[in-house]
DNA sequence: GTGTGAATAGGATTCGTTCTCATTACTATA
DNA sequence: TATAGTAATGAGAACGAATCCTATTCACAC
């Protein structure tokens, strides 16, 4: 059964979402703290990647070094991605088991980035091709990045 | 038959390139001076994307605002790719019709980027995938970004 | 309560990138 | 050829995202 009903997001309840966060950190020594909490909820609500100026301009009020930082935090726990296509700023979502493998649109114009998903069919045969060809490198596989550019509605023509 | 002997590049011979760059140059009203010139021989020269400091710092000795101002004057005019993939730098290569499609290597660790081919089916099969899933966000297809993130050779273990 | 180390937050710093502007090199028209 | 007129150059200043520094605050253990 399919749930895109909310723009991908919204996954997990809240509630489950901080318990899932709270034992990543854990598990790496680092306290779940009510910054963090907050800046959890805000990647959470936006639904879609954010730039660090998306979670500390808007309602959150949390400030810019400690947002970095526990950025940072979150992503070496493992709950966080930063991506950094779209242009000059990184954006960063909840990572891959906290939201489903996904993939995005990259406005090339704006910047702005939505989530896509893509059938399980093509993500294993894509994989696959990266292996091997990671192979013949020498190259050691951590994840594939699946992405397209163009033009958002807002930006066309 | 395959042509990788040559780490991808040297798919045309240096005449032929300055020749496809100064004619999409004149198309979009630029000069092709000397600068230019030897931007475009760094570039081929390397073989891989390269940042900007990977430029300056070589041989060729180009100055820095000019190297940036003419790496936007070639990729508005289709010659260059920005990658901004791979870390905080910027990755410049030759564009499509003067590199054959491909997609990257990015290793997480040292942030080099190289360059792999794979199969017209699977690109075909990807195209198909994305441009569907665009059609529904009502988004404008560009290209795709196919990379794999993991560590290089050098950066294993 | 008291102590210890993690976490916070504001400001300063770093560094990749862009902008400014005076100078130089082309190109086109007399 | 001269002579504008315009594009391109290059050195340094300016900008801004991201990181570093440091004094203060907080949370948990004894």
């Amino acid at each position: 059964m399919e749930n895109a009903t909310d723009s991908g997001q919204a996954e997990l309840a809240l509630r489950d979402l901080h318990d899932m966060v709270g034992v990543r950190l854990a598990r790496h020594d680092y306290r779940y703290t009510a910054g963090r909490q907050r800046l959890i909820e805000a990647l959470a609500g936006a639904g879609r990647p954010v730039t660090l100026t998306d979670i500390t301009s808007s309602a959150s009020g949390l400030p810019i070094s400690s947002t970095y930082r526990n950025l940072e935090v979150l992503e070496r726990s493992g709950v966080v991605n930063r991506i950094s296509i779209g242009g000059d700023r990184a954006h960063f979502e909840l990572a891959e088991p906290l939201l489903s493998h996904h993939h995005h649109l990259v406005c090339v114009a704006c910047g702005i980035i939505e989530d896509i998903r893509l059938d399980d069919e093509l993500e294993e045969l894509v994989d696959r091709s990266l292996s091997e060809a990671a192979r013949q490198a020498a190259f050691t596989p951590l994840r594939h990045l699946l992405d397209l550019h163009g033009h958002c509605y807002r930006c066309t023509g």
